[in-house]
DNA sequence: GGACAAATAGACTATACAGTCTAACAAGAC
DNA sequence: GTCTTGTTAGACTGTATAGTCTATTTGTCC
């Protein structure tokens, strides 16, 4: 019966991911002994692999940060499109790690505000930028009105997540999914994105 | 020369006041010296007013929340009155206090439920609610189209502050009034909930 | 002026935490 | 078997903090 040898990596892959879940439910305020102790590890193995708190904080965040976009898939007209993005977005943003993940961050952005940047071009700036992508090319074919598809694409971000993710943030409901709501509001959004009606 | 007399109110007043203002820059990690240190006040006169740190961290947020409030004034036309809750509620929800208590509240809402709730239904929730009241009567005078009103106030709430309360969240930018934005948003907002012309 | 109440500065206790250091220990390399 | 390298538990340091206690001062009322 033959251990698995557990590599170097292994060990900081471990520990990096012992962070991440911690940072995301206790806040930056988790001690480091809870942090080794999470990994399975000793507090110097942890000061082996990361030379201070902030530090591992920061690749932390990193971490975290890769698995925010919002993926957005052509997928058949417009509005099967935008349901599939609005699904997809609200089941990320309103899950309990993107409240956790959100609350952490903002936590701590006046302290590690070279985090928060990060976090908030690789996130929500870049998903609405590729919505944003997706609306002007709707807008040029003709299946939404002409406007500002930057301006379009926060609506819809907005609409989709923002009252709900109140809720979540406040501890106040667990059940923030609401299958029937991201129709409702692609529907409103189509509503006020609908293409100019051709009257001549 | 006389000099005014301070009543054991003021001191408490001034003590509440410095509470809130350290609370919402400082968040709740701001320590009791300081807080008494701001309050121009020795450390075990504020214990003399308030038994401890959660007790006056809880009665400052109650404090705080009684101005977060968005008033609402009938004036002139939907649109109109529309515009003006829209630049109030920006104002409101986009200044620097606004942002402030709003991260504030969020980082200590697993610790305090209760505050987190009574801030949710004092401030966001009654806010809604009496901005769907308008919307209904509006819906039922046919100037706006026909829908659940609610749905429709958590629309142009969301509409409003989701993206660049993100964006002062993360401290990323000061100047988040941007005032050309909130017409841009009612009259989004507005195309979306026009009413249903007859088509006879 | 004297008595009383409250404010003050600062010493003190107890706790928690980040980070360092040491000595014992485990496992592969040779 | 021994050497080397990395892990471990736990002692230790220094700092920050919440909250208590005490002795002193201040100001008001009579």
């Amino acid at each position: 019966m033959s251990t698995v040898v557990e590599t170097p990596q292994d060990i900081r892959q471990r520990l990096l991911e012992a962070a991440c879940d911690a940072f995301r439910e206790e806040g930056y305020k988790v001690s480091i002994d809870r942090l080794a102790a999470r990994a399975h590890v000793a507090r110097q193995t942890l000061y082996n692999y990361f030379p201070s708190k902030d530090v591992l904080f920061a690749e932390a965040v990193r971490h975290i940060i890769q698995s925010v976009l919002v993926t957005l898939d052509r997928d058949g007209d417009v509005r099967a499109t935008l349901l599939g993005f609005g699904k997809a977005y609200r089941a990320k943003v309103l899950s309990s790690e993107g409240i956790a993940i959100f609350r952490t961050l903002m936590a701590e952005a006046p302290r590690f505000p070279a985090l928060a940047k990060q976090f908030f071009r690789q996130g929500p700036q870049t998903t609405r930028k590729r919505l944003a992508e997706y609306l002007a090319r709707a807008m040029k074919e003709g299946q939404l009105k002409r406007d500002d598809p930057d301006f379009a694409a926060e609506m819809l971000a907005a609409m989709l997540a923002d009252f709900d993710r109140l809720r979540g943030l406040m501890n106040l409901q667990t059940d923030l999914l609401k299958p029937k709501k991201t129709a409702q509001v692609v529907d409103c959004f189509l509503r006020a994105f609908a293409p100019e009606k051709d009257t001549p």
